[in-house]
DNA sequence: CAGTTGTCCTATTTTAAATAGGACAATTGA
DNA sequence: TCAATTGTCCTATTTAAAATAGGACAACTG
């Protein structure tokens, strides 16, 4: 796992480096119990901050993501979230409604963006596919 | 027009703002050349710094969302986007992307997922019923 | 036992966000 | 014409989050 990040960008650094993680094991390119790389070898390829990556770390523990232990390393965690499934709809739909809003100010119509979410689900219908 | 501001908020003010004005206009609330209210009572209202609200108006602008004029006040944009469409597809795929990461974390089935795009879906296709 | 790994700690720097308020040109309405 | 409104520009300061820096330590591995 290598993982990428922009110092441009304006999503925070450890931030990105939860994003990339959550992706990959939503897309299977991770699984359940694989080992991630240890946080000073993240640092190190990334040119960024022990801390920095640490912190992404303990926030994808915190979430349920991943589970880690001194000594050993950090791994993807066997399974369980931990919020209502009525508060992690809420979630999800405020996210799309920020997507239609975005579509209408991009002035997509309906119908491209329901291609947009096609094609992107096809790509988390085949794991192992995603990204290439 | 009222605001809702949220101090505690992850996301910042000026951003709020941004979002509110987007959704209004995206669902048919606002509608182009209609008024929005002054930066000063805008500030006034919410208990926020006038050059906060600025902002937000400033970046709606160049978003190509409001026109504003000086002594006159802000307005809706009668249209136009500059972005290529390929760009904004590109924008809108990421977006759709990040919902199916957190759906797949919130172990959030994808026929559930379906239900949720298609409640906000057809939210944004009768303009004006929007967020009751 | 030496090396690795996550974790905790304090301290500092950097950056974005927000506040504060003065000034001014353009416009509006009286 | 004149006062009020409005967006804009400006500098300065404060606040909070993010990131850097590096020391220390317990847990585990080989």
């Amino acid at each position: 796992m290598r993982f990428q990040v922009d110092i441009a960008s304006s999503t925070s650094v450890y931030l990105q480096i939860c994003e990339q993680v959550k992706y990959a094991v939503a897309t299977g390119v991770l699984q359940a119990g694989d080992r991630l790389p240890p946080i000073r070898e993240v640092a190190a390829q990334t040119r960024v901050n022990r801390n920095t990556v640490a912190r992404s770390y303990s926030e994808l523990e915190r979430d349920g993501v991943i589970v880690s232990r001194p000594g050993q390393g950090s791994f993807v965690a066997p399974a369980a979230t931990s919020i209502q499934k009525r508060e992690r709809l809420k979630v999800l739909e405020g996210m799309i409604r920020k997507v239609f809003v975005e579509a209408y100010h991009f002035r997509i119509s309906p119908e491209d963006l329901q291609k947009v979410w096609s094609k992107v689900e096809a790509s988390f219908e085949r794991p192992g596919e995603a990204g290439r």
